[in-house]
DNA sequence: GGCACTATATATAAGGG
DNA sequence: TCCCTTATATATAGTGC
């Protein structure tokens, strides 16, 4: 999205890398905020900025509550909590 | 983004709810792991489904150490945490 | 439920101030 | 750095299978 298609590898000067992060970050919340409102759910989003700082978001409840619920969830129903499948050409890691 | 403008507000409608919830949890964690390689950052995604599912996602670290390092640093320092500013039209709670 | 299509809305990379 | 613009890439709503 953008003048040129950016390859999703680290960018690795400085000042383009926490510009991009201000923008995805910004992005990235509104989406999260969008999905909680239109499927009126319970969503957490934990992110660190390249310095190290920390940016987080959650919809409806306290993120602590929303945090809470997840440990709680992977504990008592480890096989429920897998996503069915991804796109096959990225490798990140999911639970 | 699509053949509409969708309105954000609950979508009343279960069928639809569910599929919404499907397509945009795609979008919000493929624009997650874009955001964590980009940036070289961690990050932790925790969503429930409408039917209460837990779906979640991290980065280049395990969520319980990202979500570990998250109330850390809440714990510890309360004031750093903020975003620097957000939309004016949105009531999305956030720290 | 999921997958594919496609018209449209949205996000964003570059660049300028 | 941050804000604005704009061309372009991407996400997705509606639809049919």
């Amino acid at each position: 999205m953008g003048r040129v298609k950016l390859e999703i590898k680290k960018i690795e000067n400085n000042i383009n890398r926490q510009v991009t992060f201000s923008k995805r970050r910004n992005g990235l919340i509104k989406k999260a905020y969008e999905l909680s409102v239109l499927c009126d759910i319970d969503i957490a989003l934990i992110m660190f900025s390249p310095s190290g700082r920390l940016s987080s978001f959650s919809g409806r409840r306290r993120i602590e509550d929303v945090i809470e619920k997840c440990i709680n969830m992977r504990e008592h129903d480890k096989g429920g909590a897998k996503l069915d499948k991804m796109d096959k050409d990225v490798s990140w890691h999911q639970f």
